[in-house]
Parts: structure tokens; sequence; C-alpha cells
DNA sequence: ACGCGGGAGGTAAGCGTTTCCTGACGCCGG
DNA sequence: CCGGCGTCAGGAAACGCTTACCTCCCGCGT
């Protein structure tokens, strides 16, 4: 009984089809100088033989993978979740694969990922990388093409969210509800999007001595924002901001557990919207950061960095309001 | 000026350091029939021209590529995410690369993915593919190694929650609570879950004949949830098992604002315990689903297969009962 | 002093493709 | 009728690495 060979190369379909391997490669690539009725008795081969050319030695002669890596601090956080699904459906639709890294948030894994894996792929997304600018700029000069989600370094290609203005907006609204004491809770210290915050909160500060505005350093997840709920209410203010949902919905629930009424003892906000924001009782007021756009456009512009082409423009998205039901006037 | 190669191969390594081509891939890969002395000179000579090697070639010479496939029905699902994250971790720890694609719960897409993936990959692993049992069963045979997450095919290695245990756990819990007339939203009816599920069902209906089960056809999401409320109220049943935490939510939501007192007038439980069970209100009474240790499971079989050992059996986890606050006795 | 064994490093053969270059053939024009 | 050119297919190099195999040299034993 003939053994079916463990694996069929381009020479099994050459042989069958009684023509050389260049034919073969030619044939199967659509080569345009290949006679017609030649490629079609190639491809009768490949189709009987059920080949398909190896990727690895495919990649090693064209230099490219059909791959892209991205690189993201922790993949239980939703809102990457959801910037990689839009990432990886958008570059999915181009026939492009995804090699996703999870860098557990630290600043060593986001640089070993992304120099490792960028070996394997065609390029790299680095997503709300946590380095220090000065890291990220060294460390950009080696990786292209490369695309940042809500960092930007030099005239790398980048998407983001613009969270100070969504920030201002959202300190605007609570003071015109009536608010004169705010805390906001600040949370990963290396993101950009801290940043922007700060300089969201200076200059709210600046324009607004009258208010009473204090920050209170803070984790990143659930947890966190349950841990900050005593110095919240410690801190005599009447409405807390947080760095993000999950801050948020930790905050929500724990002062709720301690009796605090939200939003009528203490209005809070949100930032991100992710899927569960409607869900909280009340229902989490926050900025609604586009994700899955956000993922869409950064493979939009590594495709135009792979293809040789201008990537469009570096966009900034503003975080629209998601006015619900966890933020009101303040107590009187 | 010298312009700096645009890649540094093994060649120049090996012009460095005055030794040939073997030398260096021995040297540095620690092949111990090397001179010490020579060695560390190849070393040296690697670290002063900044060497790694290129791991698509080595990838084709050795055959194995450092990376394994994963294809999740949906990104978007928190339980998908959590196994990803748990294996992904894992995988990392042992120096593995992990490509993910979605297949957006389209069983075409499902087998495209795997088949596709896989050439460019160590193995794949499945996770709660939607595809018949059949067509499941033809695809793993050309897929070796593969590991299943929440199916089996045959004796490929696989881990999963046991659906049915967990649901008869419920429905029993809600019986002895005093509930006679109980409704399941069942979702997915591709899943295996569905079919361990609809089992446990039959079991408790022929079981106590004198409870009345209904079963509502119902997606997986929490609109979905949202779409079944009025269904749900309407059955006069005491006590509503969702498919997911996500329909569970929906479903909570969704009778709160119809004025429904959960769990007085109604008990809730969801599936699953997604990060976000704890904070709804009140708490969502679910069934813990170890998704995180799935996925580190799932690897530590791959990763066997991988080393040519003998895979740990497949493993079979009992969700355990998370009590919160949606469940309780019937109304009076 | 010579042969032989063993160890270290070099040579070259792949791994499975793509692609450049060359050669054969046929056709057309001179 | 012959030369040249265009077309199409084959040969072989190249991609960057690993590894089997072979050579060379050293040291030992007789």
């Amino acid at each position: 009984m003939a053994r079916r060979p463990a694996v069929v190369t381009i020479a099994d379909v050459a042989a069958r089809a009684g023509v050389s391997l260049s034919t073969v490669s030619r044939a199967l690539n659509g080569n345009p100088t290949v006679d017609p009725a030649l490629a079609e008795r190639v491809r009768a081969a490949a189709a009987e033989l059920d080949y398909t050319a190896n990727p690895l030695a495919r990649s090693l002669v064209s230099g490219r993978t059909q791959t892209i890596a991205v690189v993201v601090p922790d993949l239980a956080n939703p809102t990457f979740q959801t910037i990689l699904r839009g990432l990886g459906r958008a570059a999915a639709a181009d026939d492009f694969h995804v090699l996703v890294s999870d860098s557990a948030e630290s600043v060593d894994a986001e640089r070993t990922l992304a120099t490792t894996t960028r070996r394997r792929t065609d390029g790299v997304i680095l997503c709300a990388p946590r380095m220090p600018q000065p890291d990220l700029d060294t460390l950009a000069a080696t990786l292209a093409p490369l695309v940042l989600v809500n960092r930007t370094s030099g005239d790398v290609p980048s998407v983001r969210a613009d969270y100070g203005a969504a920030l201002r907006a959202q300190l605007d609204d609570l003071r015109r509800l009536g608010h004169r004491r705010m805390v906001h809770l600040s949370g990963a210290p290396g993101s950009a999007s801290s940043a922007q915050r700060a300089a969201a909160l200076d200059a709210f500060a600046a324009a607004h001595p009258d208010i009473d505005l204090h920050r209170l350093p803070c984790g990143v997840d659930a947890d966190a924002g349950a841990a900050a709920a005593d110095a919240v209410l410690a801190s005599g203010a009447t409405a807390a901001l947080a760095f993000n949902d999950l801050v948020a919905i930790g905050l929500l629930d724990a002062v709720r557990r301690r009796g605090c009424r939200v939003p009528d003892d203490l209005s809070i906000v949100g930032f991100d919207d992710i899927p569960f924001a409607r869900f909280t009782t009340p229902a989490l007021t926050t900025a609604a950061v586009p994700a899955e756009d956000l993922g869409r456009e950064a493979w939009a512009r590594m495709s135009a960095l792979l293809a040789g082409e201008a990537p469009p423009p570096s966009l900034t998205l503003v975080p629209e309001a998601a006015v619900r039901a966890t933020s009101g006037p303040p107590p009187a």
C-alpha cells in the first residue's frame, strides 16, 4: 500500500503534472506567463494532491508572513479586548493573522515581546504601551512598520482616544451640576492617557480655583476602585472621576456597600464605556471610547504601511459622554 | 560610510568570529561539542552584531515554530477572553507564541481558520467550536497536535467544564428553595455545552415530574437576555436559568426595569461567573466556570503533545456554584 | 615511529518556496 | 530560406538556518 507522504510539497505537484517546480509555483501564483492549459493541469494536480504551499518556506523567501503582532498590557481588560477584536476582524478580512501577547502590565515584557514577535511578523501594533516615552522612542526605531494605539512617538502612525478632552468634558459637566469638591482616581502612571489626563486636571484646576480637585493614586481594576472607597468617602468629595470603568465599578459597589447613595451622596463617572457599564446599578455615567474603531483604524494604518502606501493621518477620536445614572447634582 | 546591512545573518557572525556557519549555529545553540573558549568568542561576536537567528529560517529547517493557534468563536465573550488569557500566559511562560483567530461564531470560518493557522503553527487549540460533531471529527484528524476546549472528539486531549453537572446543581438548589416553575434560557445550539445542558434538563424533568420546567430559545448575549424578559415574565416561572452570565445580566436588567423584584419575585441564575457577575445588583448567582484554569490546562496538554509526551488525561472541571443575591425562595 | 581513535570544526546538503536567467521553440520579416 | 525576436518553461540560485557527515589533527598505545 502506497504510504501517503507526510507532507506534500511543490515537487510532488510538479511530478504529478509533469512540469518543473518553477512552473508549478508560477501557475499557482497566477503568473500570466504560464500557458492557460498548463496552468489548469497544474491546478488540477495540486487539487488532487490537496496541496497548499508551506507558508514558512514562502515567507522565508518573500520576506512577508501575512501576520502582525499585537502587544497589549492585559488581555483581561475589556477595552483591550474590544480593540483586539476590531483589529483582528479587520486584519482577518485582509487575510492577515494576528499574534497577540499580553505584557502583563510589565514594561520589560513589553519591550521583549515587541522585539521578538516583530521578528516573526510583518509589523507590530503596540496597544497602550506603558513604557516611558524615551524608551518608546528608542524601541519604535527598531520596530517599523509600527502602529501605536493610545501613544505617539515621532511620526509613527497612531490612533488614540483623546482622554484629555473627554476628561475635561466630564469635569465641566460635574461643575455645571454644582460639584465643588471632586476627586480623580488616577491609574497606570506609564500610560499616555495619564499624561493627557494630568494636563486636563491641571488646566481645570487653574481655570476654576474655587473648585477643590483632589487626586488619588489608584490602580486600574475593580479591586483598586473598591480599595479606594474609604479614601474617596473621607475626602469629602461629592464626585469621583475614575481612571476607567473597572475602577468606577469597584468604587461604586464598595461605596454602596458602605451605605453611600449614588448619585445622591456621591456622583461617580467612569471611563471607556465597557459593555457592562450599562448594567451597573445605577447605570454608570462614563465616556465612550470607541475601542472597536480604534482597533479597526489601527489595522488600516498598518495595512497601508505594509502596502508601502502613506498611512492615513494619525487619528484622535474624542470619546463621547455617556451620561447615565451615577452622576447628578451634589447633595444640598 | 559603511552601510549597516539591513539584516545581520549568521554568516556575518561567522565572519566576525572567524569561524564557520556551523560553528556559530552550534555555539549559539549550546551544543557541547564546541570548545568553550570558541563558543564565548562566537557569543561575543553575536552580541556585538546584535544578532538573533531568523525564526522563519529556523522554523523551516526545524519544523517547529514555537507558536500555537487558538480559534475562539467570539473575542468579545468574557469567558473566551479569560481562557485565552490563561492560555496565553501559560504558553508565554514556555516561550511560545499564540496566534488567535475569531471565527465570529461561523462554522465555516472555524474550519478554514483552523486549517490555515495550523499550517503556520505547531498545533491548534479549538475553543468551544460550534461545528457539528461529524465535522469536528473529520477536521480533528487533519489538525494534530490538537487540543479541544469544551468539546471532545475521539481521543483528542481536551479540557472542559461539566455544564451538565453544574446545571443539575443549579436546578436542585432552586428546587430545594421551593421553586416549582422554572424556565431555562438556552443559547448557542452548536455548542457542546448545549447538549450537556439539554440532557441535564431532561434528567431533571424526568426525576421531578411535579416541576414545570420550561425551555426558552435565546441568544448568547445581554441583548438576547433582555429580549427574553417579557417571555420569562409571561411564563409565570419563579426562577430563570440563563445560558450564560451575559444573558442573565440582560435579563436581570430588563425585568428590574419592568418593576420585577429580584430575587423576591423572580430568581435568576447565570453561568460562567464572568468578572462582572459580582457587580450586578443584586449580585448575580451563577456557576463559576474556571476559565483561566481551562486555558492553562489546555496549554499543559498542548505542551505535552508537542514534547511528544503523553498528555495529561482529559480534564473535566465541575463549575462551582457561586451563590450570590439573585436567587432565593419563590414568592409565597 | 607509525597507526588508530576520538574530538573539534568545516563542508555541504538540505528545509520548501520564489524568481532570475537561460534556453528552446515557433513565428514573422527580410 | 534564414535570422531575430518574443513566449513560455526549466534550471538553479537564493532566503537563513540546522545538522549529518567528513576531514583534520592531536595524542595515545604498541
